[in-house]
DNA sequence: TCAACTCGGATAACTCTTGTCCGGAATACT
DNA sequence: AGTATTCCGGACAAGAGTTATCCGAGTTGA
């Protein structure tokens, strides 16, 4: 039972993210957490392809949020970097052996089956409870203050810039 | 995220065992299931260690169940087999970075770290409301049937036999 | 147009899990 | 007592999956 070691990388990215609208290059976030760039690049494109951020190309391109912090889930995080695929797989070994059931016997999942994927359920409904929102406001509570205000200013985006907002398409 | 493959042999080991009383070898376990001989008895021995089954060396010997089927949990059967560690480790990516959260600071676990602790408890909890007795259960009402009248018949145990029952040590 | 910067997919090194094998110790039956 | 059967522990090889890296394609801004 292990979880791939970029899903924390890429929460960390998506809090980061969630303080700035204009795009931020991977190497760039890469450098704020101190992590190698180029595995992080493959952590944001699988996240790209999820739709969970836009990727700006060009110069002053980089990644952004494709929608409101509070409206994507940890969950959709986990799903994006490590795969969507249930932690446990049947195999169906009752159809085995000497004693098999048959095939057409076998109309639903097996009891052993349907105990992982029940709790496979409780953990996913666990994660779908928490957003990035939640994760930066826990941030910020636990540093005692609004740590976004640094962030912008490593990043050098102007602290009191409106933000254009463009339509990025 | 996925769980080692021997916990579904490992389960319905123990869905088997919880119909006979006396010791069943590892290579009958491993032929009823179809299944590798030498890996299932890795199993096997990882839940010996964990104190869910008893090994009886020896001719006529093989695995026991240590407790009722009722008072041992898929979780029990989980944490032996792949190990009990969280699918999440924290890295402390905090602090790392040109913005590191000096360390006197990192008193609780970072907010991340929290929510997928919290998934993870879930998960454990669900786990835990299921035991091999219900399991068992369950598997007779899908077959609509005492399937461990079958089971005891391949393997050799006489159904009526009232079972010895003596110390095992 | 040009140059600089970005993402994206394909590619190698590595770790861990999966799976196997063998010698040693213990127990029951002959 | 001797033999056959069984578990135990470790060492060992193969395979999959993860980790990490590079270079090309596309876009932006001047």
């Amino acid at each position: 039972m292990k979880l791939s070691g970029g899903v924390e990388w890429a929460l960390h990215c998506c809090v980061v993210l969630s303080g700035v609208t204009v795009p931020v290059p991977a190497a760039k976030l890469a450098e704020f957490h101190d992590v190698s760039p180029t595995y992080l690049a493959k952590q944001l494109q699988s996240m790209s392809r999820a739709g969970l951020v836009r990727s700006v190309q060009g110069q002053a391109g980089g990644y952004v949020l494709t929608r409101s912090a509070d409206s994507i889930t940890v969950l959709d995080v986990v799903d994006a970097v490590d795969g969507g695929e249930p932690a446990f797989h049947c195999t169906e070994i009752r159809q085995r052996g000497p004693l098999a059931t048959p095939v057409e016997k076998c109309v639903k999942p097996c009891a052993i089956a349907r105990a992982m994927a029940a709790a496979d359920r409780a953990w996913r409904e666990a994660l779908r409870a928490s957003t990035i929102a939640d994760l930066a406001r826990d941030v910020n509570e636990d540093a005692g203050r609004d740590v976004m205000i640094g962030v912008r200013g490593w990043l050098g985006v102007p602290a009191g810039h409106p933000l254009p907002l463009h339509a990025t398409r």
